[in-house]
DNA sequence: CCTTCGTGGGAAAACGCATTCCAACACATT
DNA sequence: AATGTGTTGGAATGCGTTTTCCCACGAAGG
């Protein structure tokens, strides 16, 4: 427990009987040539000193590190935790290490995060997570991720294409326009909605292009539920749609879309709490399609978003030096499932 | 994108009119006093130029960093995002960073990873995923965990008491086998188990306490089936099982246990899959507890582990300087559900 | 009026490393 | 033998901070 001192560089080259500068040398390749035996020897106290190079003083030695810093809303939801493996995996692949933090759905925390991971000066800030309209931390937040590239840092987000950065953009709109279309060839005729509050973007996205899609088949508009964006919520508000008698009486709801998966199981989970069976009662449609869609029952009709490789890309994009109106769309495809059987 | 000269100390000192020292000082409220009117002024000219203090600098001039490192086998995987929130929300509270590294259940790379992130000099290092016994890493990865220590740092295993650093365990062998007293209560007499790979040790704790309460009970021995510890691995055991005929004829297995949720989700939807109805076939019951056990139909049994706090503790412990034996034993509750419903 | 504090500011040393520049040397070429 | 060329080691410098250490100043005490 007492600390001990750990090796530096000096040490090691001490032990090797040659300069530090020699030490550094050897230990990362450097363009220019050590003589082998001297090479061989720095590694060689290296590991009997059990030396680990001192990355801050590296960092700050060459100018720059090789960390990326992640910053999602919540790392308990499979959406963020799904992509935040898609961006461990590519930063492994691109030898960085990645710093994670969790904003809890808070633009105030979420700018404060930026604020800190500044500090650490890493080559990337990829910020995942909706973009949430009339927050007044918007200015605050584009004024620092623009001092923190003119610093040659670079930013990559995940959302929609909002902000004068890069941006990898789930095709919300159309995976929901599409959805809706798949459903109507279903046979189904009567829809509900349940949405986030407006101003969260991919909430808005979504919902709104499901109803054009509806009203451009020609049916009924849609009736909508407004609830929080997580599991309790989508449970919530199928029990105000219950509780408003929209799924009872001469013309039942048929169909409800929640606009991400865990707002549609629990959605799925109040119905049949309700009573209302699975096969004969209301159909219910998700998006995202995370890995649970599969495992509730029916399995989920969903909007399949590859979440893995959106983390990919957007370390990709990072790396890539990418001009700040770069946009990568990600397509979304369609899985229709057990949740909304053809009807009639 | 050219890189802009990011503010240092200097320019903020100089924009204030004073010297670097007085400027650290004012801005980190040192021991040191420093007049109201410089800390105003310093405060307002780092204001001005964006300033954001270089973590890394800081860290070699202090000597300690303000980060904890996290290790966890799979992000995408519940059990360990859970506890990556706990560990994120305590850091928080702490007002620590936290870095992430992802090990994909693989030793060597569990191991690479300790070895860079100690290049980090984080203030802890917390590992997280079963013990693999055999591993020929595991003499590398205690010297450099111990080197690491002496070095100042503390280590903190979330998982078995077997190496020798503070831990916290979570209570498999007692969930388990109050699980199958749990079972035998509601009626069940004919057990089998799905579990992974005997050298993973949460695996075999669980399995064969499972094994013994069934045994205690004066029942006949539990089935085996070995797998993948994974929803697939799930899957496939559970039609390995189907394959044999151990679920029908005039003996059947009445309960399946697989030792993790994952798989024993994985398990319900081949037993589904297989025709075997929810209700009158076999029944299914897990362990950990994941949120998607709630959603799943039927509700699936488990045993609870409260995996968010499990990640608290893990940053408290980090912080005490705790000695190298202490363990935080982390009890478990049985959960009964839908999936195993009492019998005759 | 001279010493002794206490207060707050600045210059400079450290922190651990990479890198630039220079010196030394060996060797080949005239 | 004198000069050029290429190779390798080391000393010195710098990176952005914090933290001694010293110094100036004014107040209190004698």
């Amino acid at each position: 427990m007492q600390d001990g001192p750990k090796a530096t560089l000096r040490d090691v080259a001490r032990a090797a009987g040659v300069s530090a500068a020699t030490a550094s040398r050897a230990l990362n390749g450097s363009a220019r040539n050590v003589r082998q035996e001297n090479i061989a020897r720095v590694l060689e106290a290296a590991a009997a000193l059990n030396y680990e190079p001192h990355l801050s003083a590296q960092a700050i030695a060459r100018g720059s590190t090789s960390t990326v810093a992640l910053v999602v809303s919540g790392v308990d939801d499979p959406y963020f935790s799904s992509i935040a493996a898609g961006v461990a995996a590519g930063a492994e692949a691109a030898d960085l290490t990645v710093t994670m933090a969790v904003s809890d759905r808070s633009p105030e925390r979420e700018l404060q995060i930026v604020r800190t991971l500044r500090g650490h000066r890493p080559r990337a800030i990829i910020l995942t997570g909706s973009r949430i309209e009339g927050a007044d931390t918007r200015d605050a937040l584009i004024e620092e991720l623009t001092a923190y590239r003119t610093a040659g840092g670079s930013v990559v987000m995940i959302s929609q294409p909002d902000l004068p950065f890069p941006t990898v953009a789930i095709d919300n709109a159309g995976g929901a326009r599409r959805l809706a279309q798949a459903l109507v060839g279903r046979g189904y005729r009567r829809f509900a909605v349940i949405c986030a509050a407006d101003r969260i973007r991919t909430s808005r996205d979504r919902c709104q292009a499901f109803v054009t899609g509806v009203r451009e088949a020609g049916l009924r508009e849609p009736l909508v539920a407004e609830a929080e964006f997580t599991r309790a919520g989508g449970y919530a508000a199928a029990r105000v749609l219950i509780a408003r008698g929209a799924l009872a009486g001469e013309d039942p709801i048929e169909v409800v879309f929640a606009v991400n998966d865990v707002m549609a199981i629990g959605a799925m989970t109040a119905f049949r709490d309700a009573g209302l069976a699975p096969g004969g009662g209301v159909a219910v449609a998700g998006f995202d399609d995370i890995a649970a869609a599969l495992d509730v029952v029916p399995a989920l009709t969903s909007v399949s978003v590859p979440l893995r490789a959106v983390g990919e890309y957007a370390i990709e994009l990072a790396l890539s030096e990418a001009d700040p109106t770069r946009v990568v769309p990600v397509a979304t495809t369609i899985a229709l499932r057990e949740s909304t059987p053809p009807l009639r």
